[in-house]
DNA sequence: TTTT
DNA sequence: TTTT
C-alpha cells in the first residue's frame, strides 16, 4: 500500500493556524492547481484543501501567504462527517508530510527564510530550511515522537 | 502547477469498463488504499474512485480484478455536480494516466501477459506490457509512433 | 517495477537540442539540486544529467536556459559505456517524461508562452501549455490523437 | 528545490547491513528495475545502489532479501570518490526515506511482520508496519532527532 | 546482477 | 557546474 500526492499549486487564503487542546499545530491550506491546457479548451483549476501538522504547519504560516506558489508532499485522505443536513459526507483532504517553495527568492516577495533581518527570531526547532543561496528553500519533516 | 498521485491499494469491486457515445473506452475503479498502521492505532484504509481512459482502461479492466492490488499513477481532479436533492456536490477522482502491477507472477493470481494461452488474442494496440519474466507488467503509455 | 524520479533544480547551462540522423530531437540538461540544507551543515548540490526527446526536447529548449528553474518528471536509468582509456563506465541519467515551470512569470525572466508578441511562431504540435492566469506551464505529452 | 526517486524493483543481493563507528544502522540494498517493455525490444534493467539509515535499515534487512521486490522513496545523491587508479569519479546512490511492501502476503515468502510466531522479538521502536488484512505493509521513517 |  |  502506497499513497502519495506531490503538488505544485497557489494558495487561495492565507494558511489558518490553529492549536489542538493538545497544543499542536495544524495549518489548513486551500490550493488552486491548475489543469494542463487542453487543445482549445478553457482554463480549469482544482481545488484542495490540506492540512500540515507541527513543525510543517508553522513552516508553511510562517512563509507561505495567499496567492503564493507553494509545493507540497503527503498524502489523500478522506475524512466522514456527517453535514449540517444530517447527511453523511466524505471530505477529501491533503495530509502534507513536506511543503517546499518552488520560485526563486525574486519571484516569491520577500520574507523568505535567511533574509535579513530575520522575519522571525528563530527557526523552530525541528524544521530546517534547504536555504540555497538562490533562495530556494524546504521544509523537512520532523514530527516524529509526538504525542499525536 | 503540478498534480501527482501515486498510488498502490486494492480494488474493491471489479473494474467498470464502459463506452462513451464517441467510442472511447472508460475504467471506473474503486481502491482502498490501507494507511500506515499508527502504533497503538487500529487499521484505517482510504477509498478513492479512479478513472482510466483509451489502452489504459482495457489494460485495467483485462488484467486486474476485485481483490487485487493495482498501481496507479495519475492526477487528483475534482467534478462538480448537483445531487438528486438538488445540491451542489464535488466529487474527487484519480485520473490515471499509467497502471502497473506492483505483485510477483505467483501473487497476482494468474491472467496475466504472457501467460499461455494467451488469456485475450492480442494485447491492445498501444498498450504494450513490461513482461519480466519475473511476471512483473506495466502498461506503457503509447505516446508515439515515432521509430525511435 | 516502477521507476520514477520528480526533482525541480536549476540549468547549470543552456539546453544543448541535437537531432539523431532519423531526424528526432533530443535535448541534453545538466540540473544542480540543492540537497535540503542539515542543520549545522553547509551547501551541498547533486548535478544530474537528463535527457529529454521530441516535443519535450523542443519545449525545454525553448523555453528554459542556463539559471532558470525547471521542474522535471521522469524515470532514472544507467548507460553502460567505455571511456577513453577502455575501462566500462555506467552513466546514469534521467529520461524526461515532462518537464514544467515551476516558478511565477515574473521570476521566470519572460519569453514564456503566452507572452505577446509570441517568442516564436506557433508552439510545436503535439506541445500544449499549461498557461494559468498566473503564468505558470507546464508542457504536456501529446499521447493520444483520440477526439476526447 | 526537489528530489524524489520512487522506484518498485526486485533486490539482487541481501541487504547489507553495517553500524557506523557513531552506533548508526546502516543497510546497502542493490536494486534491480525492469524497463517496461518496447514494443519489440527485449528485456533491460537498470540498476542501482540504495542506502537505508536507522529505522530504515533494520526494517530492510529484517524484512527483504534477495530476489525480493520492493518499494523505496528517497532522494538521489552523487557522491565524489577517487578509484584505485586514482581517478575521480562519481557515485550514484538512492538516499531511501521510506520502504514498503508491494506485494499480498501470499507472494512474500513469508517472514513478514504479523506472521507468527513473530520473526523477531518486537518490532524495533520507531517502525511502525501498515499491516492491511492483506498483508501489505509499510515501514514509516521514524529516524530524526539521531546524531547522525 | 534479480525474478518466473 | 547553477542561483540570489
Amino acid at each position: 500500500m502506497y499513497n502519495k500526492v506531490i503538488m505544485i499549486g497557489r494558495l487561495v487564503a492565507d494558511p489558518e493556524l490553529r492549536t489542538t487542546p493538545n497544543g499542536v499545530n495544524v495549518a489548513s491550506l486551500r490550493i488552486a492547481v491548475d489543469r494542463p491546457y487542453s487543445k482549445g479548451g478553457e482554463r480549469k483549476s482544482d481545488f484542495f484543501n490540506a492540512v500540515a501538522w507541527r513543525q510543517n504547519a508553522e513552516f508553511i504560516s510562517r512563509y507561505f501567504s495567499k496567492g503564493r506558489l507553494i509545493g507540497i508532499e503527503g498524502s489523500l485522505q478522506t475524512r466522514d462527517y456527517t453535514d449540517k443536513e444530517g447527511n453523511k459526507r466524505t471530505a477529501f483532504e491533503i495530509q502534507i508530510d513536506r511543503a517546499f517553495f518552488t520560485e526563486s527568492k525574486a519571484s516569491a516577495g520577500g520574507g523568505m527564510p535567511g533574509d535579513s533581518p530575520a522575519p522571525v527570531s528563530a527557526p523552530a526547532a525541528g524544521v530546517s530550511y534547504a536555504s540555497g543561496s538562490n533562495g530556494d528553500f524546504q521544509a523537512i519533516d520532523d514530527d516524529d515522537d509526538l504525542p499525536f
